[in-house]
DNA sequence: GGACGAGGTGTACACTCGTCTACATCCGCA
DNA sequence: TGCGGATGTAGACGAGTGTACACCTCGTCC
């Protein structure tokens, strides 16, 4: 957990400072996964968890807003990679799926059939994710609504960010008829809002994780076709009548 | 703010004491709206903010946790309470509209035209309740994702309360064909917690808060139709076929 | 080769904190 | 009238805190 922090020192000249950073971002983070609010911690705290000198903490950092936001710049983009990277891995494979919709047959229910099986995928992502990564994630889960304006403000937009990713890659991994980028967006940071819900609840009820999962599946589909419905229902007509896979 | 609290001692006596208890939780709830987290605040910080000695706080209270859970016993009710009257109220003088749709021709697109009606009062009660008691919510939210677990299993438990009074009046306030209890319940559930995201942007940005509202009230109908075009689509397309109002 | 600065340490001070014990005040009730 | 209990007050103790100051130890660069 946040172990990876520390062998980041690789090979750059072997100094004994290098560490003392990380070491106080990683003792920081797993303090306030179990124990408390990350600005709630004590200086000597954190630094006496890492092995250090309390004072030490000035040399690298001014206060703890400052090593929240060093922490959320290394492992929010983390996050943001691994999520584009690992959202965009498999698409090659069902590129067919996408490039069908491109014709000028729009069938929304039938790709919402193909396209329950990119939602799962996209779900089940995300809660590996934070299941790798549970004390970081809690940690800003925590701060996300915490008390730190300045780091509210940099969570929030990360939040932001990451709906902005998938936003993007909805576009033409889910290529749905009727779906205004507006709409996309909205839809897409609403999901990644909530998700932060069942994140919290897939790793606080380890025996419920095949229900938190599907009910998060389950939720995403009907924000997508809702918008469908509610903006061109004459695309969901005639999809039906074409035939009423009637999708469960 | 909160001042209300102060309010209760009215006729039980006139004893000095009675006072205590409730200054110390509006103090507690004030100082932590605004400066720091519940659990993180000093226990001389709230009797000094509340003009009492600091051992007065042992005459009422154990712990945080312990007020933290009278603080939410209290405002939780109200919040419940209010929004379940709220909600109610304006329900008599527009029962036709639910009884119209108790008839045997179940039309969910025209329902959900009269139905945006309803969703935008409820969302509505839900964003002037939040900034009537902000103080309270404000701190509610925080603990909600805070570190002490049994303020955060309180606060979850509302939510869910909350999310089972809403699905209860949904019933019969926008009873959908098509729709089953579970989902009702499942749908007020992510609605509830969305809203929590909604309610912090509207308290922390007040000139977007026509956008915030509508946003909240197209993202609750997705939902609801989405569940239908996904559960019992042929309904959707009776409806269309029999007149499509496109709604916007 | 010597100055320099960054990372790290040790000590010390003033302050706040939670909590303990003892005392004061006021209520309701017998 | 007197008493018990609930509420609030006063003072004190030890532990922990943030941080200022002085010092040490390297690797780097002129």
């Amino acid at each position: 957990m946040a172990k990876d922090l520390f062998d980041e020192r690789g090979a750059d000249g072997g100094g004994r400072g290098i560490g003392g950073r990380q070491k106080l971002i990683a003792a920081a983070l797993q303090l306030a996964s179990t124990t408390r609010s990350l600005a709630s911690l004590g200086l000597r705290e954190v630094t006496r968890y890492a092995g250090l000198n309390p004072n030490t903490f000035y040399r690298h950092f001014k206060n703890f807003d400052e090593l929240g936001l060093a922490a959320i710049e290394q492992l929010g983009g983390e996050l943001r990679r691994g999520l584009r990277e690992r959202r965009r891995r498999p698409a090659r494979s069902r590129k067919p799926a996408a490039k069908a919709a491109k014709t000028k047959a729009p069938d929304p229910l039938a790709m919402l059939a193909d396209g329950e099986k990119i939602v799962a995928e996209s779900v089940t992502l995300v809660l590996d994710f934070v299941t790798e990564h549970r004390a970081a994630y809690v940690v800003g889960i925590r701060e996300l609504h915490g008390t730190s304006p300045a780091m509210r403000a940099a969570l929030t937009r990360l939040l932001d960010e990451i709906a902005a990713d998938m936003a993007e890659d909805v576009e033409f991994l889910l290529p749905l008829p009727g779906l205004t980028p507006q709409a996309r967006l909205d839809i897409s940071r609403v999901v990644i809002r909530q998700m932060t819900f069942f994140s919290m609840d897939y790793l606080e009820h380890p025996n419920q994780r095949e229900a938190i999962r599907t009910q998060a599946e389950r939720f995403v589909m009907r924000l997508f076709i809702g918008e469908i419905a509610l903006s061109a229902p004459e695309l969901l007509v005639e999809a039906a009548r074409r035939g009423l896979p009637a999708p469960r």
